[in-house]
DNA sequence: TGTACATCAGTGAACGCGCGTTCACTGATGTAC
DNA sequence: TGTACATCAGTGAACGCGCGTTCACTGATGTAC
């Protein structure tokens, strides 16, 4: 019953990793600890360098983690909705701007929990850091063939920015009508099946 | 030639706010150190505390001082460009994606530097955060005399988000697209004179 | 006008703490014979 | 099958550093006489 050679070392790097994909969304780069990290993957701080060459390598994968999870979970959604006779972008709208993705951070969009601070870290994280915000805007162009990049950009703008707000508001009825409108907004301007409802 | 009493401290308190103020929005609220402030009020840290209670006091004062600095420099452009004729969306949303802005993050909109970081702060700092936000969205409103407050805010999304994509994507050429395409998409939508040359 | 004094804004050394990082060591695992 | 050994993932103490905060002190300013 013998492991492949580094296989446990490999499912231990997978669980910091996964630890420090939430963790970065939940308590931004500034707030993530490397014991911290490693504690809430029941490890010891000292054997972190075994596995990242320094908190910001972690950090580097961790936003890489994160974006392929949520990307994979909003598609996932979507396809589960499209099976339903519901457009791609409709149903990437609703997902994204559903009620559950306010409070769902750790777990949520990491454009949404960290764009502010982009601009603000290493050379590396910056470089990933752009590297996501492109996905998300390829994953809304995906659901809209005829925009151009730059109106997908817009709309991965909206999307980002009035999540960012409403939880800025504190997740209250204010900022669930600010959820609802822009879903609204989205639909009658770009989805080509029209606006019903929301 | 006498100041009145405490006038000398009063002008160096507004002096340490000036500088905390672009403090934030350059370096982010964990960017922000008493001794870096005081240092670039070109103080000594000890004397902080005889200004404020604690760092996080300082914050809250710097967030409201940006929001001021920045919604009256906003305003002051739309009354310029109100003065020859265009309207004061369309003078709002040129003014707020300007290039320009894209880099000029420590004068530029606080909601915009800070807002993925907002909902992670003290208790204080986050009332302060949320203010901030509700002072952005009226702005908006007061530009949108027909539009519901939760319109105004999905305007104000667009706005904040956009910015925030464009700078994480490194203020390039995409940037510049996405800010041009996020005008234009803006004006024809919410343009009660209608859109023309972006 | 000039001198002695009180006030108090600002100084700078010191504190405790948490952080990222290093490293000698441990102990469980798989292998060789 | 059983024993001795090598490997190496993970441990935990220690480091240097920067941070927020405190506090005894300084020295410039304005006032009282």
């Amino acid at each position: 019953m013998s492991r492949t050679p580094n296989s446990r070392k490999q499912e231990t790097h997978e669980r910091i990793l996964d630890v420090a994909a939430r963790a970065i969304r939940r308590d931004g780069y500034a707030g993530v600890g490397v014991a911290d990290v490693m504690k809430e993957a029941g490890l010891t701080h000292g054997g972190f360098y075994a596995h990242f060459d320094s908190r910001d390598a972690l950090l580097v994968e961790a936003l890489d983690r994160a974006g392929r999870e949520s990307g994979d979970s909003v598609t996932r959604a979507v396809e589960r909705r499209a099976a339903k006779g519901v457009s791609p972008f409709r149903a990437f709208v609703e997902t994204y701007l559903a009620e559950e993705h306010l409070v769902a951070v750790e777990t949520g969009c990491p454009v949404a929990a960290l764009a502010s601070d982009m601009p603000r870290q290493s050379g590396a994280l910056q470089q990933a850091s752009c590297a996501g915000v492109r996905r998300l805007v390829a994953r809304v162009q995906s659901t809209l063939p005829h925009a151009s990049r730059a109106t997908a950009g817009v709309v991965a703008g909206t999307l980002v920015g009035t999540l960012q707000l409403a939880r800025a508001m504190g997740a209250n009825a204010d900022a669930r009508a600010m959820l609802s409108a822009a879903r609204k907004a989205l639909l009658q301007q770009y989805d080509s099946q029209g606006a019903a409802s929301g």
